[in-house]
DNA sequence: GCCGTTTTCGGCCCGACTGTTTTCAGTCG
């Protein structure tokens, strides 16, 4: 029987994120099974390959070529090819009977690792957090060999902090939080340099800890530090050493501040922006090329693989390192290990043409007082035109979202009176803005827009969006989509999966058919601005690159600040590797009219 | 578990901090 025919048997939907899925969650059972920590490695990689990957793992499955990937031997094909067949990895099947569910949790406690997790689970014989909480308040946990009193306090102090606030928190809280941090540090005696690391310098959509380093000479770092543990928002010192302190602020969030001689900021820049795995990847190249790479520099390596530390290659900026390891300068956003390594090695950062805030010539998707909007039409372009823009697209809510005061034919009618007015009084007054009228329409069940033929002729474009029954099944929810992106008046898809980050997950929808979809009619699929939604997520960039998908940056605003939540988009959109030419929004109002009538 | 124009075995990225330890393991990033 060919793999194919026992796919059919089984009648399991593989998806690159399902099987990326199990194998990270096979991954941590390793761990807490006390595996060797290399195999769990092994599992964490392949994980991340597949899902970076552009083909289709059925098809992959199919033409039996999965070993050809590197990073997938043998036995993790086999994984595969057996979870085809069956719908999960054998090996994961075993584990989760040796290792119980609830330690997983456990490993979102901050000082306990798999290895002491492993043990307190074995010792005490419990599971769950609750009883971990006793078992450190009764003294039992400080009682085992290897930990004492204060681990059992640090255990509870975590599980209190994870009850109060959730590990992980918006993009747009951070940044603020970021922001405060900066400016209280910036000017302080000796500070040399300063920056913003770690996964908010790489733009990410949610975010655990805060960190910032500065460069300052050794003498001056203690008062820093001091100034640093000691400012009002911090409510607690986590820790605190020569180079590096922690505190957590009254938001709840760990910022890390870290010090570094000014010779060593750059090195350490890189080192603490990350990612990890773009880290583990850089030292590899560095490695390959008898260097060593760390936190403080790049240094050369003798005959016999020793280093020597006293002497580093002289870099001074990020972009020096990038050189001597032969690669062109990687921008943050895209430090995830998806493909910049084999670009930047052949290409310059000008040549990708990433998308840039000034590219953006006007806002799609927003929202007036005609429907859940906090400010007129009037006002919103008023906004829009101090901001530099060309073009409002006003979109309001079709009239199924009445909860959201979605607009009945004769009100969009009348809206349709006011933007012509509006524009014309803008030509008489000799500016250069235009309105477009839009309508984000609710994607109803069936896949079909909100309005007769006849209404949805006269906007100028039409976004459509799931609001409601999200939670279909991913086959149905396909053929939703496909509806909606094959009727002509179709021109921008919002949001994608519906998610709210850390609240809500997203519809499941084969994305991937999605983006193939969209391409084929040339329809654009938004990245949703909203740092609440960031949606479409930007690790499909790489299948909407290579498909040639459109995308537009939706800040879908409610209100003026909204219009401002672009950067976001912004951000993510070139973490997606998107290039100017395939944002929509980066057109003058007269190419994107012309583009809005050429649906295919 | 993966990988190899030095290798099919022996590596696998590296250092700070913490707590529990008489020299180090575990965690974290």
């Amino acid at each position: 029987m060919s793999k194919s025919e026992t796919k059919e048997k089984a009648n399991i939907t593989l998806t690159n994120s399902l099987v990326a899925e199990q194998l990270e969650e096979t991954a941590t059972y390793l761990r807490l099974a006390g595996a060797n920590d290399f195999k769990a490695i092994a599992f964490d990689r392949a994980a991340r390959t597949i899902e970076g990957l552009d083909e289709d793992i059925n098809d992959i499955i199919r033409d039996e070529k999965l070993t050809d990937i590197k990073g997938i031997g043998k036995s993790i094909a086999q994984d595969i090819y057996k979870m085809a067949e069956l719908g999960e990895i054998p090996a994961l099947t075993d584990l989760k009977q040796q290792v119980p569910e609830g330690l997983v949790n456990w490993l979102n406690i901050s000082g306990l690792g798999p290895k002491k997790i492993y043990k307190i689970h074995k010792e005490l014989g419990i599971t769950e957090i609750g009883e971990l909480r006793e078992k450190c308040e009764d003294g039992s946990v400080a009682a085992l060999s290897g930990m004492g009193k204060k681990s059992a306090e640090k255990i509870l102090k975590s599980i209190d902090w994870m009850e109060q606030f959730s590990e992980r928190c918006r993009l747009d809280e951070a940044m603020a939080i970021a922001d405060r941090m900066y400016n209280a540090l910036k000017d302080l005696d000796g500070v040399q340099q300063i920056d913003v690391a770690g996964s908010l310098r790489r733009r990410a959509e949610t975010i655990g800890d805060i960190d910032i380093l500065i460069a300052a000479d050794k003498q001056a770092a203690p008062k820093i530090f001091d100034t640093f543990t000691n400012l009002d928002s911090v409510m607690e010192v986590l820790g605190k050493g020569d180079t590096k302190s922690s505190v957590r602020t009254s938001e709840g969030r760990q910022v890390d501040l870290r010090i570094v001689e000014p010779q060593q900021f750059a090195a350490a820049l890189m080192y603490f922006t990350g990612s990890k795995e773009h880290n583990v990847g850089m030292r590899q190249r560095a490695r390959d090329k008898k260097l060593t790479l760390n936190e403080y520099g790049l240094f050369q390596m003798d005959e016999s693989g020793n280093t020597d530390f006293d002497k580093p290659v002289k870099t001074t900026t990020e972009e020096d390192i990038y050189k001597e390891l032969g690669l062109g300068f990687v921008p943050p956003e895209l430090r995830e290990d998806r493909g910049e390594f084999a670009f930047f090695e052949k290409h310059s950062l000008d040549e990708a043409k990433l998308l840039e805030e000034k590219d953006i010539k006007g806002i799609l998707h927003a929202h007036s007082t005609w429907s859940d909007g906090k400010k007129s039409i009037l006002e919103m372009a008023e906004a829009c035109m101090e901001r530099g823009y060309e073009y409002l697209g006003i979109t309001d809510h079709s009239k199924t979202a009445a909860y959201a005061g979605g607009l009945t034919i004769e009100q969009v009618k009348q809206q349709w009176e006011e933007i012509e007015e509006l524009n014309k009084r803008f030509k008489e007054e000799g500016k250069n803005f235009r309105i477009f009228k839009g309508i984000e329409s609710d994607m109803l069940q069936d896949g079909s827009l909100d309005y007769p033929e006849e209404i949805l002729e006269g906007f100028d474009f039409v976004i459509a969006s799931l609001h409601a029954s999200l939670d279909m099944p991913p086959e149905q929810m396909l053929e939703r989509y496909t509806r909606a992106i094959e009727n002509p008046h179709t021109r921008i898809v919002g949001h994608p999966t519906a998610r709210l980050l850390l609240k809500r997950d997203g519809s499941k929808v084969d994305i991937n058919r999605m983006i193939e979809l969209a391409a084929e009619h040339n329809t654009a699929i938004e990245i949703n601005a909203s740092p609440w939604r960031l949606d479409i997520d930007w690790r499909y960039g790489q299948k909407a690159k290579k498909e040639g998908m459109m995308t537009a940056i939706c800040p879908d605003a409610h209100d003026i600040p909204g219009i401002d939540d672009v950067k976001y988009g912004v951000a993510i959109a070139r973490k997606g590797w998107f290039s100017k030419d395939r944002v929509i929004n980066t057109m003058s109002a007269d190419e994107l009219e012309k583009w809005f009538n050429k649906k295919l």
